[in-house]
DNA sequence: TTAGTGGTTATTGTCGACAAAGTGGTGTTA
DNA sequence: TAACACCACTTTGTCGACAATAACCACTAA
């Protein structure tokens, strides 16, 4: 229950040292240990990680795929330098995709999902009364994360889960958003759930956009007040 | 003018092997000639494109990366099986995207790429009256190219040309879906530019989601009205 | 001084071979 | 006969070495 979240994001279990490694690239990129803009050396990466140049040549592969480094022939691969601009577009994104995956919940979530979607707004009730930030943080990626789920659009979810959600994770951590918009986005959330539970696509889709929306807009502030 | 279908396709240049083969690949699986579950031998495709399994493998992750092939470890990769559903619910992620992209088209395209569409438009009324069926391939294809990259969102751009466009063509083909709905899909295209002409987000938003929907309607049909 | 040129070095692209895992068949036993 | 275990074989995963390309630096000439 607490770690839900974890449990999402590792739900890929690596098989092969090539997964694991991909894997913990991923996560040092996406949590800035590997910084933004930095190059990635084949064999300097393949010393660190002990393991051969071609297993870290489809690490990277797979992360140019995620757009989380670009890579260019003969030349390199380097870490994403991330532009407001981008994390933007990024929302716009994610409105039209989210939107879409509430409606298709509201359409496709069985009553039992839907039950316990209304159990995690209750558990994550409690926990906006006392510790706030936690809530930010893991979730509203689990809300989020159920949501795309229950679309039950396999697309649609690996669109997201496995592209997108990463790529935000990773702007965030880099322009140091942490956890805004609490008890807000608590209540937006439940009217979504409402929604949903009503089987009111309509309804559903469109107060998801309005949720994305919102936090886009509350970046884009948080943005130019701090033109670092 | 006529072969702006090819040029879009082949924008991407590839300047290493792995690049060639990849693309090589792609065609082959999206047109048929390596027929769809069929099991994807690296040892095998290495003497038939007469390079190195390593850069056949590059090729059949970057595929995977693209959900036209589906790697299993330690097993290996299959063309993917397509379903009836996989292509519906490809469209309702086309539905959410290209709806948006019309949106973001009508709010940044300049004064002159309209300008240009219209005309595109123009052209294309011209041959529906001559041969309809070219207009449905390329024209179709052609137009929603331009709606899209007019959006000026990266992350739309790719996630639609690099990747759905290739995975509807392949659906279209396996599925055996020509030409449909020609002249109908010409006026929708004609209100959706002048949505975006107008500066009507909303609108245009709208009547791409429509545009689509029918298209989505109209596989469904034909679906169910050839039970293959 | 600066623009251009040549060679040197480091990095990526490509390859073939070895290791490991899975698949299929064969034989044995309950 | 059916189920299980074992073995051989095929295919994928991993590795180190070689080839090709681009970046760097020194050198020359205007």
């Amino acid at each position: 229950m607490v770690n839900s979240l974890s449990v999402q994001i590792t739900l890929e279990k690596p098989v092969t040292n090539a997964d694991r490694t991909f894997y913990q690239l991923r996560k040092d990129i996406v949590e800035g240990v590997i910084p933004a803009g930095s190059k990635l050396s084949e064999t300097e990466l393949s010393t660190k990680y002990e393991v051969s140049r071609a297993v870290i040549r489809e690490g990277i592969n797979r992360l140019a795929a995620c757009h989380l480094v670009e890579r260019k022939a003969n030349i390199g691969a380097k870490v994403v330098s991330l532009t407001p601009e981008g994390l933007i577009q990024l929302y716009q994104v994610r409105e039209a995709l989210e939107g879409m995956a509430a409606r298709l919940a509201a359409r496709h979530m069985s009553d039992e999902e839907v039950a316990s979607l209304q159990g995690l707004l209750d558990s994550h009730f409690n926990k906006v009364k006392d510790a706030q930030l936690y809530y930010q943080e893991a979730g509203d990626v689990d809300f989020h994360y159920r949501i795309v789920t229950g679309s039950k659009n396999s697309h649609l979810i690996s669109v997201l889960i496995d592209g997108l959600y990463h790529l935000v994770r990773m702007y965030r951590v880099q322009l140091g958003m942490a956890g805004p918009r609490v008890t807000t986005a608590f209540d937006e959330h439940r009217h979504i759930v409402n929604a949903i539970a009503n089987r009111d696509e309509e309804l559903a889709e469109m107060l998801m956009r309005r949720h994305i929306l919102y936090s886009k807009n509350n970046i884009e502030n948080k943005l130019s007040a701090t033109p670092t």
